[in-house]
DNA sequence: CTTTCTCTATACTTATCGGTATAGAGAAAG
DNA sequence: CTTTCTCTATACCGATAAGTATAGAGAAAG
């Protein structure tokens, strides 16, 4: 593994225990095996330095996220089909997942907030995009999309926070049982 | 205001802004108008303030919740009084309950995080109170109320979260449609 | 009128912060 | 053999981090 990957699995490791403002670029370089110059060799800044870790390691979230939220002919499987998504991602990224969960709610001032702000907006906007196509099936959702895709979200991530956590197993049950919990608050 | 309350209450506002980490003590007492051995007569360390803040002005979020979990006779009825109870105190303490939200899915090592855990530990465990006397109405509850007082706790942090963002507004509607959706959940 | 206690300021500590100037090692290209 | 480019280390920058030693101001208590 060369410098530049040691250094974003470590830096990876430290935001995720302790916070992107709590860590400092000598801690990240030490754990990783190198020295202050090759961490701004590679990514100029500190700030750099998460940027490289959303853009790179997300991108498959979004993605996907966005094949699944392109059709909306049957909004039930879709769902489904997000949830699944979301929970194969943080189980296969745990860290990063729990990462960008800390930083979901955060402060609008917060340095780490706004370089993640960028990536929940795309997924924010994916999943509107997807209420306004299911809006054409079902027209009682017209106008509700923003409410929707953040419900949806905040429904999602408390059940990743819960697995997270080890509270639950992440089931088929589970999934179709979060699936029923949010199309509830939907079609009615 | 006393030199102690504008140090609590100019740490709120930074500490909501940019986060615990993100602020030095310099900067606290500077807007507050005092010098550091003020901070550190009153609180012993930065630390301690951001203790006496939580517990201070937290306390009648507790208290309330104390009062709501204590009889559980009427489900439905309570969560409404449960849901209605965090809404009031999120209006009426917005950047503390911002403050709170952000800390809420945060990391373990962080000491911002440890911090806050101690009354999130505290709801928690009222309404996991509140869910075993319910089982006694609703036999098919039982065993599951770490799960049902997380979950809860994040619909309602959810539906927070949209409002301290101006997405939504906190009418009696919208709060029957979190406690119908999230009951949903619940008694299947 | 003096002692005592609470509170606050000046000035300082050591350690760490993010970031960099300089230089050298090593491989690739001519 | 020399030039060039990528990468990394030593040693440093000014600024700021949390926290404190010392002293004094002002009110309360004797």
């Amino acid at each position: 593994m060369d410098n530049r990957a040691k250094l974003l699995e470590q830096a990876l490791h430290l935001f995720a225990q302790r916070g992107y403002d709590a860590i400092g670029v000598q801690e990240i370089v030490e754990q990783a095996g190198v020295t202050k110059p090759t961490l701004y060799h590679y990514f100029g800044s500190k700030r750099g330095l998460l940027e490289a870790l959303i853009n790179e390691r997300l991108q498959p979230l979004i993605d996907r996220l966005a094949h699944a939220t392109s059709h909306a002919n049957d909004v039930p499987a879709s769902l489904a089909a997000i949830f699944q998504l979301y929970f194969d991602f943080a189980q296969a990224e745990p860290l990063l997942y729990h990462m960008q969960l800390a930083m979901w709610f955060s402060l609008p001032d917060n340095e780490a907030f706004q370089i993640v702000a960028v990536s929940s907006a795309q997924q924010q906007a994916l999943l509107e995009s997807f209420f306004v196509r299911a809006s054409s099936f079902h027209g009682n959702m017209r106008g509700r999309q923003r409410v929707y895709a953040a419900t949806l979200l905040g429904t999602i991530n408390t059940y990743i926070g819960l697995w997270l956590s080890g509270a639950i197993q992440a089931t088929p049950q589970l999934i179709h049982q979060a699936v029923q919990q949010f199309s509830y608050g939907i079609y009615s």
